[in-house]
DNA sequence: AATTATAAGTGGACCTTGTCAACTAAAATG
DNA sequence: CATTTTAGTTGACAAGGTCCACTTATAATT
């Protein structure tokens, strides 16, 4: 009964190792002569690689960092000349993001190592496993409004 | 086949999630005004109270932290009488750890709420669920050496 | 025993991330 | 049209993290 309780720090403390081996492992990219990218930074761009046009406000609602955060990051980018900003057409008060010719080429390359860093430390599991992890993170994560589909 | 890989990316953006949330919690509680104690400082705080005498590299080791973070942040709670330090008999060169009365107070205290925050982040998971998410994380993470218990 | 190497811990400098609050301007609301 | 929300920006600062040079004590060489 109380054993249950006792996993849930064992699990905050291991998904801190988590985060923190894969962090390691992409500050030390990051930090390669070509790669003048905080790996915070990082998500940001892989963010908008993936939804070209994205304001702002989603990327802070997809990254669960403060407001101030995200806006001194992306003027970051923006001077690093990875990022443009265009006002939206439909609403005068937001920037849509995209990523400029130059920084496609460094996210996608980010990509590609943040890909091979986490295949390497989920490689423990087998396939089955990473979708049953996948799978719970979401339940407990995206839990209370979802009806979530059965996992049997 | 590359549906896992995909994962890789959603777990590790589910597992910041869960630790910011849980942060952002503590922070919360640090602030409260009984609770001079940031967020990280609670983690060295716990682990002290579960294991008395025990040397800063050892702290070092379980949190993967730089050392000289770990010298600051015992620093700042010997400064607020949390915690003590005593040299240790064998070992000239090791502070061994313990906490005072009021540290004991503090990390009791810390530790219920910690509890309390944890389990309400992992409460949309069953018990079962919660023992298997806990096992999938230690066999991901301190895979390679060990032959790891069964799971059936 | 003297020398060298290694481990524990400290401190400085500096950078990144995170927090809070005050602010502007453009919607949306009534 | 006045008011309230929302998107975004900025300042100031705290907390977390990295790197490196350093001291001292132990362990290992010879």
């Amino acid at each position: 009964m109380t054993q249950t309780t006792e996993n849930v720090f064992e699990i905050a403390d291991l998904m801190d190792l988590f985060l923190r081996r894969f962090f390691a492992g992409m500050h030390a990219e990051a930090h390669a002569p070509d790669m003048p990218v905080s790996p915070h930074s990082v998500k940001i761009l892989m963010r908008i690689r993936n939804n070209p046009g994205l304001a702002i406000s989603a990327v802070v609602e997809a990254t669960h960092r403060d407001k101030s955060q995200i806006t001194r990051a992306i003027k970051a980018l923006e001077a690093k000349h990875l990022v443009r900003r265009a006002p939206s057409e439909s609403d005068g008060r937001v920037s849509t993001l995209w990523l400029t010719v130059n920084g496609e080429a460094i996210a996608a390359r980010m990509e590609a190592r943040a890909r091979r860093h986490l295949s390497g430390l989920i490689a423990p599991l087998d396939a089955p496993q990473q979708t049953q992890l996948a799978q719970l993170l979401r339940t407990m994560l995206e839990a209370p409004p979802e009806p979530c589909e059965r996992q049997d």
